[in-house]
DNA sequence: ACTCGTCTTGTTGTGCACAACATGGCATGG
DNA sequence: CCATGCCATGTTGTGCACAACAAGACGAGT
């Protein structure tokens, strides 16, 4: 018979997944800002694996549009220009009101716990403000809202969409040199709106709410341009 | 100096973009129905390359949903069960109807020329109904139609979700035994409504046509289930 | 007759060596 | 001094051989 055990050899899979998600992070949090080139000897030797499986990992996120790669050249973290930022944040905004008419789905106890701890993470922030950790725990928020919605597509689109802006806001946010105090009382009170609403369950509400932050956050990044 | 001519050959890029498109295609018009089997070996031999580039095509198509690969098994053109294909149903609607909102365009000369060119074709395919070849112009008019919006992203989007449901949508027609001929008509119908409306300028019209006729289409592909 | 283990076969995944390519430095001729 | 062509260097792209893996065939043992 096939004995589960907890020490199984990660698969091709698993191994895949692992990468993607690391410099997907890393991309998406600055620790490669736009512009920063890859090398993908380096990355294979950093995750002890040749540049062959590396380079499977490079294709998936060029076809997100996090990186792009040119011969001869080298892999590079994409920038955007200002018109095709503005285009995804209207998106957003309009995919992110969908998430709360497309199969609302009532928070999953877990996922409701999750976010409450997401709140008093953010609270707890607010006296020792963090760039990364800010940009962490609002990733960590946005992907686990976007769980209130059954569509799946819906919430994969959401997700990608999530990760072509994020690392564009973090960097004028940091550019500017934008307060991270303030923002992260911005984001702790985004939280709190959102979980009342989600308490009554009002999704449709949430999701509103959500919009709403989305547009301010994006006037306040014009604003500094 | 370096003149550009005319049998430059083709870059690293544009056979990877030649070979992608191919398969996509095909997948897409059922030449590949879902659940076919698709040899690395066979099509590098095809496209006269060898494994290693073919295999970032198929990565890449997986990334788009369209194929799946399994270690020591092989890489399979996918399939959909009914919930996930209402889902996107649905997503593709709402999204189409965006078409018509998020920077709506005055169509081009150049496209407008060739939406009347397609529904001079649908007109004359009504005479000999071919299902491929209605697929091949369904495919092309819809994303044509698309570019009516000059928000780069979202039209990104709809062509992968249409890429998405086109082949399943092609599959239940087929085993249903849908009248094909009927089928054109209504596609017929649904060309020259989106043009009056684009005829007068009325972008949003335009695309709300688009999504009732979408609404229709999976009704009726839902009647014969 | 049935079960289990083993072997064979065919597939995708990986590693490595080399080709194709772009870039910057440098020498050379004007 | 400057322009230009060449070359060295480092990068991504490709081809090929082999490893990892899954599924079915087959046969020995019960």
């Amino acid at each position: 018979m096939n004995f589960a055990t907890d020490d199984m050899l990660p698969s091709a899979r698993d191994r895949f997944e692992r990468m993607y998600s690391i410099l997907r992070t890393r991309i998406c949090l600055l620790d490669y800002p736009p512009g920063t080139r890859l090398s993908e000897e380096a990355l294979a030797a950093e995750f002890g694996t040749s540049r062959t499986p590396l380079r499977r990992v490079l294709v998936r996120l060029e076809g997100e549009g996090l990186v792009q790669s040119v011969h001869g050249v080298g892999t590079f973290v994409t920038d955007a220009d200002f018109t095709e930022l503005e285009q995804t944040y209207q998106l957003r905004m309009e995919l992110t009101e969908l998430l709360g008419i497309l199969g609302p789905k009532p928070p999953d106890p877990a996922l409701w716990e999750r976010l409450e701890a997401l709140s008093a993470e953010v609270h707890a922030l607010a006296d020792t403000p963090d760039a990364r950790r800010f940009g962490e725990l609002n990733m960590e928020f946005v992907l686990t809202f976007h769980r209130i919605s059954g569509n799946v597509p819906l919430r994969d689109i959401c997700d990608r969409l999530f990760f072509q802006t994020a690392r564009i806001w973090l960097k004028s946010m940091a550019a500017a040199r934008i307060d991270v105090a303030a923002e992260v009382r911005i984001f702790a009170d985004e939280i709190d709106e959102c979980l009342r609403a989600l308490a009554i369950g009002d999704v449709r509400s949430a999701a509103l709410i959500q919009r709403t932050h989305i547009s301010m956050s994006f006037v306040r990044m014009r604003q500094v341009w």
